[in-house]
DNA sequence: CGATGCGTGGAAAGGGCTTTCCCAGATTAG
DNA sequence: CTAATCTGGGAAAGCCCTTTCCACGCATCG
């Protein structure tokens, strides 16, 4: 059973089983890697006719010896090596998926909406996960360029760091170079085509309907300084309470990573700050949010009443979570679907797609009472 | 900037800015796909000089030539193809993952364990998503076996179906024979190196804490019964409960898919179902409990007030949910990782390596007042 | 000092496929 | 009935690499 490394193997011939049938197969029959040449030899025809018909369409073959392949090919289980045709074609059906921490909810079910339209269309997904702003995008989009993958979908928040990002940006100009198609679900920074969330814009509208229950003094748990993602959502949070002439003290502004973990220690800073306790706390994102909620809960502090707490993106594993969290939604998984449409279509020039979000507005931040 | 699709295209030569580097690029000049030939050309070496240095360690190559090569390779931006070296060395480092649902975060904690580590390795994880139990896992093994894929990662649950699983362990086994590594994380079905949980052993001792806190009358959010890590899990708790002598009709086994919906409908069917509430519901796991949590919600019954309510896995997004669920704890990144070890480590035979579940307490089933 | 050995370079033979090119036979048109 | 066009088949040239195999120059050695 072990694998033979060089050299030409003898064929066992017809009367192999065929693979993929479940059934007996006698051990120690060793089968060697079969190729089409072998087909071809078992079929009695050339190499060219053999590869016609297992690309069907390339060119007719006459009904007869094309029949005579497709039983060689059962009889061998041959199967093609994609590997060999990418080469020969110069055209591989790779799209390379990097984003920042699959096991991330929000990551996870960009993914999926990914992965499911663009195998449909033909496209097969290598998900690559990488810490956010680090040099593993970049690594990764090289790498991409190496297996000359058709594509590559870059997920999740550009840097604000315009040194790295510029550098992720001539490797990425690189890939289309090559031929490449390449997509971000984030910011347009790359001078691809973009899904763009309404980070800004959703967190502006979710600061209006908040102020509109009735709440006045917030915090703001503000993820991480480096990402655009969560720069845009803290200041489009900001423009939003300025619209309404509430004002946000920088103090009450604290970051931390963008986890559980990160929302539970800026909540703490910010029951640790003293002064008046906020009405209202925004965390950046939903999993922030759980975190603040686990940090209010271990200090005995009810949500919504004694503070409000509201997220992003509503995830969905969270939309079960006790108080009901207001958050803004994004369309996660569509975006992921709405980003493979963008690599399976051909454009002259990048695309900005601009995705809105939604705010959901449920029991974590019911009014106020006596004042909404 | 398009991509002329066929023959030989003019080589730009030296003078182009090197790929990867930031900065000013004069739109227009085409770039040709660099190959080694190029490079060769460049440096003005043999075709396999150029070979030898750019895959350091295969043969000792002068420093004079070797460094004309380097710098050939930084002038023009060469990058290997990786699918043209696989073809030639009959070796690839791509390792295919397979996974039910990678939006499920039972999944997409487990491939995060499994591409960290198998990325270390050198081995480039391709994720691919599809239902469970259908040909999806099939069609991607067959798919691997296509790409030369130098192994397979099987997540999840195997099918009860026994010919469905014959099927694929045919094309498991056709995928080993051309000398491909496969690991299965899941069950032992499919004559593979497998990381096996205790689904059964840690349902088992979960009913039985269960029963010293108190609790009698039970009932089962039972997961789809074509799924052994249902069947298994389902089996250990009546088990469990067995060895404590406390009865469990069948009638309040309740099937349902494995999600918030699924465990949502089957909790509907046994508040429907009339009789004396159960004291205690057993989701067979974490996701389908938080689909009963809402249920009960929605009827204004209290958890653990009115009922307890216990999951299964420990998905550390649901940690913080309220009230905080009983459950077991599976380690999921770290089965990930162990099943990443085990496709790096050749072996002679298939291991199986068995993952204890931990049983986790907590407020979701507190002591039923004056029983426990 | 001729016979070994080694270190280094290149030519060439793969690896498994696609696709161009060419050719013989079968149709069709004029 | 010949010329022009299809057809379907095979040989062979590529695709971009790696890895023999061979050749050459030079230091070693008895």
């Amino acid at each position: 059973m072990e694998l033979q490394p060089g050299g030409r193997r003898a064929r066992t011939g017809a009367g192999q089983a065929g693979a993929g049938q479940a059934g007996v197969r006698q051990a120690g029959a060793p089968l060697a890697r079969v190729t089409l040449q072998d087909v071809a030899d078992q079929a009695g025809v050339s190499l060219s006719t053999a590869s016609r018909v297992v690309n069907e369409g390339s060119r007719r073959v006459g009904p007869h010896l094309a029949d005579r392949v497709t039983k060689a090919v059962a009889d061998l289980g041959y199967m093609a090596n994609l590997q060999a045709r990418a080469v020969a074609t110069g055209q591989s059906t790779m799209m390379g998926v990097i984003v920042h921490d699959i096991a991330d909810p929000y990551f996870s079910s960009i993914a999926a909406g990914l992965i499911e339209v663009s195998h449909a269309g033909g496209l097969l997904a290598i998900v690559s996960s990488t810490a956010a702003g680090g040099a593993g995008e970049l690594e990764y989009v090289s790498l991409m360029r190496a297996q000359r993958a058709r594509s590559v979908v870059l997920v999740g928040s550009r840097s604000a760091d315009t040194a790295a990002t510029a550098a992720l940006r001539a490797e990425v100009g690189a890939f289309t170079r090559d031929g490449g198609r390449a997509v971000c679900v984030g910011q347009d920074l790359l001078g691809i085509d973009t899904i763009l969330p309404g980070n800004a814009e959703g967190a502006r509208a979710l600061a209006g309907a908040l102020v509109a229950l009735g709440h006045r003094e917030f915090a703001v748990l503000a993820g991480p300084d480096g990402l655009v993602t969560a720069v845009d959502r803290v200041a489009g949070f900001e423009a939003g309470l300025a619209a309404w002439s509430v004002s946000l003290s920088p103090r009450r502004v604290i970051h931390g990573a963008f986890t559980r973990d990160g929302g539970y220690q800026a909540m703490s800073a910010i029951l640790a700050a003293g002064g008046t306790r906020p009405d209202c706390v925004f965390a950046v994102n939903d999993v922030m949010a759980v975190g603040a909620l686990a940090r209010l809960r271990a200090d005995g502090l009810a949500v919504p009443g004694d503070i409000a707490v509201a997220g992003f993106d509503d995830i969905t594993t969270l939309r079960d979570i006790y108080p009901p969290l207001t958050t803004v939604r994004l369309p996660l998984k569509q975006m992921g679907e709405m980003a493979a449409s963008l690599v399976l279509q051909e454009a002259d020039q990048p695309r900005v797609i601009p995705v809105p979000g939604e705010v959901i507005l449920r029991d974590s931040t019911l009014p106020r009472p006596g004042r909404g």
